[in-house]
RNA sequence: GUGGUUGUAGCUCAGUUGGUUAGAGCGCCUGGUUGUGGUUCAGGAGGUCGUGGGUUCGAGACCCAUCUUCCACCCCA
């Protein structure tokens, strides 16, 4: 019995032309990250579970892929945590490996595993697929790619600069008209909730005003009061949700707001680096805007954030990043720490597809198609093929002497721009026969010139 | 995970208050005399109407379940 085939919710198959035009996102975000003195590294998609739960928080931790684990061991089975509900336990007793989240866990496993190998600071970039097992919706997968740039064992802030530089070259190159890098710190928000004498609250109050710019700010304050924040501290609050101006605006009246907190001028005093130098340095495309709202749900964070939208696009957040000051302290190796960022590679493509920003000469991968007269001239036609090939021009035979009609359609069908004909006529002369599929116009030329270029 | 929504040919969709052999456009295949695609003309193939139950003399249409699609919330790349 044969069931239609099918792929699970939230994967994809790759075809060709999408494939072409994935493989020029990474492409063009590898190469910036090369530039950058990043080095490539790679891990495995499947990690002990130990080394990924707990770091994301709870609702991460819900989101991990489990693996079972196989025969005998399946015998440990905690059956009475099942019968009691408990399927957190039930989960560990038939799974102790799951799919990667994301690639920055698993890099900082990889520092404190390697660190002898390694010299610091250490820049990798790395760029594979990640899972999540949350219910997939537009812009969001099961399984998708990460393009993550990481730097450790530094807390320089020319990197938070740098970082920004990155987001801004390759998105730029790929040429996003319109996007801004939202960029917080995660100091500013402890001291936010220090001076309102809420700093247990830290990440209700995040939470909440994370969704000013979807819920309004009565939404929020409302969310602040279900999560049992107090009437004061909303109000000592409340001035934030009006923030307004420029960065430099931004950032005065937070430096008032905090003055109180050595936390939170901390984060400023970093912000303002990092506004300097770009605004020293220059940007191509991106716009950076500081956004006191940002929060981010990975609870690592300890600095910089960032956030980059597409602007005029339905999409969530394309890329994403932030300084983590003691990640691989929970792997026993302390004082390092890292600051990196991410490119959602999958987004891009559909922010990209729906503003129509691939580059047409994508889809043409084959330059010169043969076609194929006979066995004679077909051997005579390889030959042609290797001389091509020799000088980099990507040229195809077709397999068998086939109607031309056939041929010529599947010349047309690939996209290829040209199509040689060399029939025992052109063999005798010396010559070639080449039609350009876009005009439609035929010429004639000897051997060398052909090859001449 | 919560609430809603969708499912008919490879794709986009029609299909009248349940009533004979389920349609269109596009795509695909074949041909318009054996060296010409894309355009044009003439033919053709392709659907157990998501799946499993039920109501009915009769179900693509109605009911239940399940899967799937899309949207909002949650969260996130």
């Amino acid at each position: 019995m044969s069931t239609k085939p099918s792929i699970l919710k939230g994967t994809r198959d790759f075809l060709p032309d999408t494939m072409v035009k994935r493989n020029y996102i990474f492409n063009t975000i590898q190469t910036v990250f090369q530039k950058f003195g990043f080095l490539p590294i790679e891990t495995p998609c499947i990690e002990k579970t130990e080394t990924l739960l707990g770091k994301y928080g709870e609702e991460g931790d819900r989101l991990i892929f489990r693996v079972m684990n196989q025969g005998e061991s399946l015998k440990k089975a905690d059956l009475k945590a099942l019968e009691d509900g408990n399927i957190g336990r039930f989960s560990n007793s038939i799974s102790d490996k799951a799919l990667r989240y994301d690639l920055t866990v698993p890099f900082a496993r990889f520092v404190v595993q390697n660190q002898n190998e390694l010299s610091f600071p250490f820049k990798r970039y790395q760029i594979q697929p990640v899972w999540r097992g949350d219910r997939p919706a537009r812009g969001r997968y099961r399984e998708f790619y990460q393009c993550d740039a990481d730097v450790v064992g530094s807390d320089s802030l020319i990197f938070e600069v740098e970082l920004v530089q990155i987001f801004d070259e390759v998105l730029t190159r790929l040429g996003l008209p319109d996007f801004s890098i939202k960029i917080n710190n995660r100091k500013i928000l402890s001291g936010i909730a220090e001076v309102c004498g809420e700093s247990e609250n830290l990440i209700p109050i995040t939470v909440a005003i994370d969704k000013l710019d979807k819920i309004g700010k009565g939404g929020v304050i409302e969310e602040l009061k279900n999560r049992g924040i107090s009437n004061e501290a909303i109000q000592k609050i409340d001035p934030l949700f009006e923030l307004s101006g420029d960065n430099e605006n931004k950032l005065n009246v937070l430096k008032d707001f905090l003055a109180e907190s050595d936390t939170g001028l901390k984060g400023i005093e970093e912000l303002e680096f990092v506004f300097d130098a770009i605004n020293n340095l220059g940007l191509q495309k991106a716009k950076l805007e500081l956004e006191v709202t940002l929060a981010r749900g990975l609870n690592y964070y300890t600095g910089a954030i960032f956030e980059v939208v597409a602007n005029n696009v339905n999409m969530g957040s394309i890329c994403g990043g932030g300084r983590y000051d003691d990640l691989t302290a929970l792997f026993g190796l302390k004082g390092m720490s890292g600051v990196g960022i991410s490119f959602g590679a999958d987004r891009i493509y559909d922010v990209m597809s729906e503003l129509d920003l691939f580059p047409n000469e994508l889809l043409r991968t084959t330059s010169y198609l043969f076609i194929n007269f006979g066995e004679k001239e077909q051997m005579y036609c390889m030959g042609l093929a290797n001389k091509l090939r020799a000088e980099n021009i990507s040229c195809e035979i077709y397999p068998e002497s086939k109607a031309m009609k056939k041929q010529m359609k599947y010349a047309n069908d690939r996209g290829i721009p040209n199509v040689v004909l060399i029939g025992s006529k052109e063999m005798e002369e010396g010559v070639v026969t080449i039609k350009d599929m876009t005009s439609g116009n035929q010429v004639t030329k000897s051997v060398e010139e052909f090859l001449k270029h």
